[in-house]
DNA sequence: AGACGTACCTGACCGC
DNA sequence: TGCGGTCAGGTACGTC
């Protein structure tokens, strides 16, 4: 479920592992995930050393001596995982190898992740990162930028915060938690998210996100699950997936009601419709 | 320009 | 048990 907490995740996991040390090998599986690997993708990397790991919205971003910087992207089924010493399966398209032999495989079955190269230089201008907007745990994300993002919208508020150039990192989990949070209904549109509401959704957004990165960083040592799996955790959600279950909030309040299923620009969206207006 | 539908790919799950 | 249909967390592109 690789939206912004399970890339965090994902990022301080592989941190752990890479910074400071080199890849002595790293094998292309397959010559094209979502769109082709970039020519001598596993030669150009080989030999580096890794210098620091970061995120921006959904992507990854490996910084690697020598300016070289590797850019990727989980899709919906990407996962990076520490091999076992089990042969690689049909999914596992890239392999990276350290200096120190720890192998990291990058999986993704339905191939709608992407990983590609650039540079030190040119990275903030990749024209995958350069419409992006601001990410949702930075001081550029306020209730004021929100709402004259917000302002001339007249498309419902959950299909604006998939929109990555409002804000980089929900997707269609914790835009349904963001605004169940916020007390603010997924069909509201977007330009009536101004003032009080935009603080209140800013405030949500940013509880929700650092709460899912908390549990994924409480959840296990160094990110690293007994399976190898980096960066996914267990966490329950308060709504997502849990149509016809008890609204929390309401079923804390003596409330009987249960949450709703419905589908916007065919995505599902859950709510409280008594809580959510 | 903005909003919407669709395509990309594979696996899991459900109902018959 | 087997099979077809449906759905899945993301993004980009084409079309109004």
């Amino acid at each position: 479920m690789p939206e912004l907490p399970e890339v965090e995740t994902v990022c301080r996991g592989l941190a752990k592992i890479l910074v400071g040390h080199r890849f002595q090998r790293v094998v292309a599986r397959r010559a094209d995930l979502r769109t082709p690997l970039p020519r001598h993708f596993a030669e150009r990397l080989a030999g580096r050393k890794i210098e620091r790991v970061d995120r921006r919205a959904k992507y990854i971003l490996v910084h690697l001596e020598g300016g070289v910087v590797l850019l990727a992207h989980l899709g919906m089924s990407g996962r990076m995982v520490i091999a076992d010493g089990a042969a690689p399966g049909p999914h596992d398209h890239v392999i990276f190898v350290t200096d120190e032999g720890t192998e990291i495989r990058f999986s993704d079955h339905r191939r709608f992740g992407l990983m590609t190269l650039t540079t030190e230089a040119d990275w903030p201008e990749h024209p995958l990162l350069k419409g992006l907007g601001p990410e949702p745990l930075g001081n550029g994300f306020n209730a004021a930028e929100l709402s004259a993002e917000l302002s001339g919208k007249s498309t419902p508020i959950k299909a604006a915060l998939l929109d990555q150039r409002v804000v980089a990192g929900l997707g269609n989990i914790y835009a349904s938690e963001s605004l169940y949070r916020a007390g603010i209904s997924p069909r509201r549109k977007a330009r009536s998210c101004v003032g009080e509401r935009a603080e209140r959704l800013v405030a949500a957004i940013k509880a929700v996100l650092l709460e899912a990165i908390a549990a994924g960083g409480s959840s296990f040592s160094d990110h690293v699950q007994p399976t190898g799996e980096l960066g996914y955790f267990q966490h329950s959600w308060a709504v997502y997936g849990r149509e016809g279950e008890p609204c929390p909030r309401c079923a804390s309040a003596g409330v009987a009601c249960r949450v709703k299923r419905i589908l916007q620009s065919g995505r599902s969206s859950f709510f409280c419709s008594r809580l959510q207006r």
